[in-house]
Formats: C-alpha cells, sequence, structure tokens
DNA sequence: ACACTTATTGCATTTTTTGCATTTAATAAA
DNA sequence: TTTATTAAATGCAAAAAATGCAATAAGTGT
C-alpha cells in the first residue's frame, strides 16, 4: 500500500500517535516505514526529532517545536488548498479548543459533539480551564475568552454578549429580606466569581454599591448551588440561571435595571488560511450562542 | 540527476520562472520532468494551475492564489526548520519589499545590495511607490510606511523617526527676506508633499501658522530641486536636506524650534516563523536608519 | 503557411519506496 | 541480575515511482 503522507505529515501522526507503532497501525503500514521516515526526516534537518523508548517515544525538545509548528503550516496548506480547489472544506485533523469550563459544558460541548458526528475524520481536544492566557501559540486552535480582550497578536471573532443577573435564592430573600433599593445590597451576602470583577463594586445603571461576602468561587455551577442553597446574592451570567429562574428557584433582583455584560470572544491565531476545523467551529459556535439569548 | 523540491516548491520556481523550460533550466533538470510534477500537483488539487503557452506560461486565477500562498507558507516552514535545527537561517529566496521611492534610494538599496552581495541564493523585487497599503497580502514581505500606522492585522517594527526640518534656499530668503518669528511664515511661498499633510498648518513648538503655496508634489526629490531652485520654503524629511545643508545650499529655518517628526515602520505579514530574509533585511534596515540619524 | 519554441507523451532505465523477516535495544517483571 | 516482552532498526528482495531521452504535439510570431 503507498502511502499518500509526506515525512512531515507522518511525523505529525507519529507525535500524536505516541509510538511509531501505534501510527503505523493506524495508518496501516509497516512500522520499519515509519522508522525509516522519521529517520530521514532527521537527516534532512539534522536533529533528533524523536526520544525512542519501547513503550512510547516522545518527541525531543526540537521535535516538539517542530510539531507545534508544522501542524499549524499544514493545516493552513490544507486550507490553501481547498480554498484554490473550489472543494467544499472538510473539517479534519485534530482540532484543539481551550474554554472556561461551565461555558464549554453549556455551549461549546454541543457544537463539538455535533461536529464530531459530522466529520467523521475530524479528532478533537478540548482543554477546560479558566487559566489559558496564552495557550494559543502551543498548539490551541480556538480558545473562548469571557471579558475584555487582551492585547495579543491573535484574531478575533465576537460570539456575542454575555447579559448577566443579579439572582438569590427565594429562601435566601425570605430570610434576609429582599432589597428595594440598590443600595441596600451592601447589607447583603453576596457570592463572587474569582477573578478581576470578584469583590468590586457593583454598578448598576449610574449607582454603585460596594458589597461584601465571603465565598470566592471559580466555577460557575459551584456558584450556581451556591446561590440554590440561599448562600447569596450572586451576580453572574444569565445563561447559567436561565433554568433556576424558570423554575422559579431562584429570583431576579433589579430585572428592569441595566446591568453591565461581558463581551464573549473566540481567539484564534492570526494566519492566511484559516482551516476549515476551526472556521466551522467558529462559525456553529457563533449560531449556537446567537441562537441560545447572547447575542 | 535527482530533485530535492517537493511538487510544490517546483510549482513556485515555475511560477517565478515563467515558464516550465526556464524552471527546468535554473534546476538542471529535464522539462518533461517539470511538466510532469506540474500535472501531479493540478490533479490532486483538481485545479488547472498553469496555462500554457509557448513563450510564456501563466499561472492561471487559482495557481496565482496558490502561489501567493504557498510562497508564505513555504518560506515560513524553512524558517521553523532552520530554528529548530539550530542552523545559522541563511536568507533565501525571493524579497519583495515595497517602500516610498525616495526614501529606498537612499535607505532600502543600500541594504538590499548589501544582502544581495552577501546571500547567493537570495533574489530581491524592489516596489517603489507611495501608494501600497495593501501590497501585503500580495506577495510583499516587508513594506516601509513613513507616518502613523493604519490599523492592520500586519506586524510592525519601529526603525526609528524621520525628523523633519523647514528649509528654503538662500538666494530665496535673500529675495524673500527671512522670516523671524514663526507667524511670518503665512507670507511665504510653500511647497507641499502630497498626501494627509499638504497643506495642513504647519506647528512649530506650541505655535501653528496657517501657510500657503501652489506646488504638491508626491516627489521628496522633486521638492529637493524646487527648494534649491528657491521656489520657496518646504518642511520635509530631515536626511534628504543634509547634504544641502551642509554645503550650504539651503537654509534650515528655526533650527531651534522642536518640530513633530513621523515615526518610521517596516510591516510584515504576521506569522509565527519569520523567514530569515525578512528578519535579516528588517534587522539591517534598523542598524542602517538608527546609523543614518534615524533614531 | 512556415519556422521556431515550448510543452507533452512513450518508453527504457534508474532510483526510491515499501513490506517481511530478523536483529537490536529498551523497559518491566521475576 | 536475569528474563520476558514490546518496540524500533536493519537487511534484503520485490514493487512502485521518478527520471531522462527521443519523439510528438501544440502554440507563437513572421
Amino acid at each position: 500500500m503507498a502511502i499518500e503522507l509526506s515525512n512531515e505529515q507522518l511525523f505529525l501522526h507519529v507525535v500524536e500517535a505516541g509510538s511509531f507503532k501505534a501510527a503505523a497501525e493506524q495508518l496501516g503500514i509497516d512500522p520499519s516505514l515509519v522508522s525509516r521516515r522519521i529517520v530521514s526526516l532527521e537527516q534532512r534537518l539534522n536533529v533528533k526529532l524523536m526520544t525512542r523508548s519501547t513503550k512510547r517515544s516522545y518527541p525531543t525538545e526540537a521535535g516538539e517545536q517542530y510539531y507545534q509548528g508544522l501542524r499549524k503550516l499544514l493545516d493552513e496548506q490544507q486550507a490553501l488548498e481547498s480554498q484554490i480547489s473550489q472543494t467544499n472544506e472538510i473539517p479534519s485533523g485534530k482540532l484543539r479548543v481551550a474554554a472556561p469550563h461551565d461555558f464549554a459544558r453549556q455551549f461549546v460541548l454541543p457544537v463539538l459533539t455535533q461536529m464530531n458526528e459530522l466529520y467523521a475524520s475530524l479528532s478533537i481536544e478540548l482543554t477546560l480551564s479558566s487559566q489559558y492566557e496564552d495557550l494559543i501559540g502551543q498548539g490551541i486552535d480556538v480558545a473562548i475568552r469571557v471579558g475584555e480582550l487582551p492585547d495579543s497578536s491573535l484574531r478575533s471573532k465576537k460570539l456575542g454578549e454575555v447579559r448577566r443577573v443579579l439572582v438569590a435564592s427565594s429562601a435566601y430573600l425570605m430570610r434576609k429580606g429582599v432589597p428595594t433599593d440598590i443600595t441596600m445590597l451592601s447589607e447583603h451576602d453576596f457570592i463572587f466569581y474569582s477573578g478581576a470583577q470578584a469583590q468590586k463594586p457593583i454598578e448598576i445603571g449610574a449607582k454603585s454599591v460596594k458589597v461584601q461576602g465571603r465565598f470566592i468561587v471559580n466555577s460557575v455551577s459551584a456558584l450556581r448551588d451556591l446561590v440554590l442553597q440561599g448562600q447569596g446574592i450572586h451576580l453572574g451570567p444569565k445563561w447559567a440561571f436561565n433554568e433556576a429562574l424558570a423554575s422559579g428557584d431562584v429570583v431576579q433582583l433589579f430585572k428592569d435595571q441595566p446591568l453591565k455584560g461581558f463581551p464573549l470572544h473566540a481567539l484564534y491565531p492570526c494566519r492566511a488560511f484559516v482551516p476549515a476545523k476551526v472556521r466551522v467551529f467558529i462559525d456553529t459556535l457563533y449560531a449556537q450562542c446567537q441562537q441560545q439569548g447572547l447575542g
């Protein structure tokens, strides 16, 4: 069986498969061929790319660098070729997404599972994290970010606006009383999401009020649990509380007063040709966000 | 003789050589081989890349797109490989520079001739123009820009600051009188460079004065000729008048008053790995600018 | 229409690629 | 330390491809 891959593409497979043999099996070729071609690549570059061992073969430092760079370049080349050959580009290869945990569960996962079903030759790696500042450039294709954008040399597409709500459980309000004026908030127990916004004064309309609380948690779902348990008032993303609001478990305070929302962005590397997998993912996620009320 | 080029690289050669035969001769291979490999590439992409003819063969529209994209990607891959293999990267391939005419003659050309002598496998294409807004992305590797940067998705490196001087010939001043106060400038004949700055009030120190004139020219050297011929006062880049000032043909007015300069930038596409040819060019040009008093 | 140049095709040859069987090397268990 | 196990490298022969030469076809300019 002939091989239709270049040595460089084969190298990517080997790194991702974790061993020469695994790569050979996935591609239906002889392991010796994999070995020979990697050696040939190493000789051309005059650098050892893989550290061989029985259990697993790892890329060397140079190999890791080469892998990261090549993956982008070859993805981009594929995008270019799809474009010029007027082929409907089909997402393929490995799509690596980084997103905040709770947002991802609600918005990203459905998109990824849909893409997974739709495109047979696509594999997916989802990194859930709240700390992925500089993950791009380390192999992440798309990162989702809530809040103002930092500088960065990345491209961005605005997916929508995260509206925020001030919520508390009816049990809590029963116990502590319903604040009828914004200034009354300072007398209440607050629950904060960690990060820049935590413990900052809350701005509602033109007014600003300093609030207090003892819980700071970096998980939206954990915060929702705390709210439902009546631990206090929380200023959080509307999407996380839609259900609880509908069921009446949670009450929205100052419903008619405007609260500043957060912009929501997809960040991806700046390149001339954006691979289909990235484009389709962002487009689908955008549609998803619009549809679910993050317009 | 074996060929060490991929079909894609060969395609770049063919486009640049202008015909299959020329490419074959440059590479020391048979023209039939060139033909076959281009056909093979066309079949893989399912698109006709070249329009064949006897005298010259041109890329089709798809071919042109593919050429532009590939050139960048392969340059970048080469930069990546040089980096990981710790090879001192040697500038090679085609370096395409766009720069304003007169600035290029004084600053860019020396750098390019030096690079041309230093690097045997480098070829150079210099586009002299004052209108090259969006040339990058159309095959230009580096563009030089005087003045404030527009937005753009390009990377930039500040090369220096173009200091400006207010100059006139002694003959002109003899005839029209030497302005001793800034407000007196409004009574003089001015010569303008075309563009945004033309005919705008001149700001010297804290003062601003509206000036008049009938010449607007988009050439620094032509403007210098006009100044030398005593046609009027000109606010122009200092570097263009250094010689004339030293020889006394031209007199600098309000020498001790600060005049706002223009920033000078090199713009180049945003990519993960900047090819050696681009890096070396910018670095050398930077040194050149610093040395010639554009710090 | 003719001369001339370039691209393409047929074919024989050389070179490279590939898989199988085997050897070598490395890790893990006894 | 020895042994069992698994992966990577190597020798070799078969298969596939890449290549150059010579001949043909196609396009350009006179």
